[in-house]
DNA sequence: TTGAAAGCGCTAACAA
DNA sequence: TTGTTAGCGCTTTCAA
């Protein structure tokens, strides 16, 4: 009797724009709404006939089950935040476009074949923007080279959700997991190739900023100068301004201790160095050796085409995902993720790929070892706990 | 009383995760929670010291309101949803990854700024993938360049969801809005930037997809070509392949009645045309004159610089993300959008630009206008509807 | 095996 | 001006 007086007081007309709810489903199956949600997560142990009966009931019906109220009962809500660094007003910085849209194509890919969307998040700023890290619902976070002391990590990570960083995390940022390339190992690489190439003097195209992969990669450079004797050659720049490069990569080759090579940290630096050595009279690879850091494929086709650096920002994208997602599924499963001793968070450092071109091949004396693509050898995919 | 019994009846102690809930905040700061609703939304009428000491004590508490609860509640999630089109298992496309990534940072910062994140999420596909759809509360979507009849557009317009593409829908596919580029006038104005140029025989490189992007902008060309009593000479390759264009190039340049001049509807073709024509020693531009459609700044650094026709992606995303949002809250706030005559959406048609560099100028004969930048004139910035 | 009932945390209508 | 109450639509004990 309670019961059917229930039912009959509710408001059971209309719903939200008039779509079905689990309750005219039952209603027209002749079920309660406990077997109509049994049935269609596949929970409980219901005859198959009842589930199917169920199901067609709801196909019928055109329902469609309210995402916010499962994420308010179950506490889970499958979307993960991807934050972007914003420049000024804009999300993303020129010099890494094709980077992030790698990484976040992967992830994307890697999170949606896990269950999961990604909502794309601005890092912490001035606006009132910062209000929509609170108006979603968010059972994880991915934090793109984050800086020291990021307020929006802290603060998540207060609030008990997961977040794992591309990029190790500086300061003492605490993050639940972090994902990285050995940029030491990959600049050491790239200049011992240089080296056996036939470069003398090999010249730096960095930035001015303080980010992780910017100091990481310029002291390697500086140690392996050090260690090879060689004076260190370089120019800073502010990476986020679209036509500095071109002008720190003319400043390079404008100095009379002019690099016989020289390595750039940041995507458009191989056409920039290109178009530098054209206005200096320098061919490529005859007279000047060139590698940069980039995920663009026109490097295969610019004239001469140019030795590229890959970080492989698929391949990180994936596992910074993928290590998320079992935080998120372990920490709401039960057992803790991971024991950490409080300073140690776990982390996977990735290979990157050097791609050998013309570039960095002087035609006078042909390497010896002239692969084509050569792995890094020193940073196999390693999984430290 | 009741009220009494009801507060201590209610297991009131520990939330989910621990945090404070509007409850806690309430009975601290020893106000009822509509006070703290109130206050924290900057509804209602209270006393500005009422809201202050409630906004004080729910930050002592980091206390953050339940964007689950909320939606639920409200029946808005504030997210929207962007729906990139896969090829295979991989989001994106090789040739259309500048404009697709330059679009979505638009529509992002567009979002943010109207209090709005964006949802990535995969278009219809055969896998399970398709439950993330039901998985999360959407105000509206974005959709790049659907298919003619888009299952998913047409179920989210059924369920009275705002759509608004990117790209003029095909077939009649029912989107709220659609927004595009005036893709034939950018054809025709390029086309004659190149017969003033001197091109006498203008090849085209096309895809074969039946996208609208491509089957407008080859229709505009053949056009062109009927009324400026021209032969066509084009060629058309799978655009999704990355290496497909570079052997579509080749193809074009040794065709007996070889073109003069040709244009690249898709982004690598600018160095996929510079690389043929070198392998058949025709000099850029004085043999031969290039133009392709890219969002790519690699163009301007190129041995020679190219022309380029940009379809300023950005903006697109930008407008799009505007429409929707309209149609949001237009919807939402009682009065319709639109009392759109059945078969006519509102939509908005933005300009390209083409961008002259080199490759498009011989040097023999100048250019009369020698304009770095021209703007097509035909494609103002309209609004129907 | 199935169903009733209790909320998840919040907002908005209504009462006081 | 402030507080009480009724749900938003679902999942999940717990009882039948």
């Amino acid at each position: 009797m309670t019961a059917a007086k229930h039912q009959v007081t509710r408001k059971t007309g209309r719903r939200t724009g008039g779509r079905a709810g689990i309750r005219e489903v039952a209603a027209a199956a002749g079920v309660s709404i406990t077997t109509v949600s049994d049935a269609l997560n596949g929970k409980g142990r219901l005859p198959d006939a009842t589930r199917r009966h169920v199901r067609s009931v709801a196909e019928r019906l055109g329902y469609r089950p309210s995402a916010a109220a499962r994420t308010l009962r179950t506490g889970k809500s499958g979307l993960i935040g991807l934050t972007v660094t914003t420049y000024g007003e804009e999300p993303f910085t020129f010099t890494e476009f094709a980077y992030f849209a790698e990484m976040a194509r992967a992830a994307t890919s890697a999170a949606l074949a896990r269950g999961y969307a990604l909502v794309i998040l601005p890092a912490a700023s001035q606006h009132r923007e910062f209000d929509v890290w609170s108006n979603v619902a968010l059972d994880g976070t991915v934090v793109i080279d984050p800086s020291d002391h990021d307020p929006v990590v802290t603060e998540l990570v207060r609030q008990g959700i997961p977040v794992v960083s591309d990029g190790r995390p500086g300061g003492s940022l605490p993050v639940t997991a972090w994902v990285d390339n050995d940029h030491e190992a990959a600049v050491t690489g790239l200049l011992d190739h240089l080296a056996a190439a036939g470069a003398r003097r090999i010249g730096l195209l960095t930035g001015t900023s303080t980010d992780t992969y910017t100091r990481l990669s310029t002291t390697a450079y500086l140690n392996w100068c050090e260690r090879a004797g060689q004076n260190p050659v370089y120019e800073a720049y502010p990476a986020h301004d679209p036509c500095a490069g071109a002008v720190a990569a003319d400043r390079l080759l404008a100095r009379p201790d002019r690099p016989d090579a020289v390595y750039g940290l940041f995507d458009p630096n191989g056409t920039d160095l290109l178009a530098a050595a054209r206005r200096y009279g320098l061919r490529v690879p005859d007279d000047l050796l060139v590698v940069c850091c980039s995920e663009s494929s026109v490097y295969a086709t610019t004239e001469p085409p140019i030795t590229t650096l890959s970080l492989k920002p698929g391949r990180i994208g994936t596992s910074v995902i993928q290590l998320l997602i079992d935080a998120i599924e372990g920490a709401s499963g039960g057992r803790p993720p991971a024991p950490a001793p409080a300073a140690e968070a776990a982390h996977q450092v990735m290979p990157t790929e050097l791609i050998v071109r013309t570039s960095s091949q002087p035609p006078r004396r042909p390497a010896a070892s002239a692969r084509a693509t050569v792995t890094a050898p020193r940073t196999p995919p390693a999984i430290d706990q």
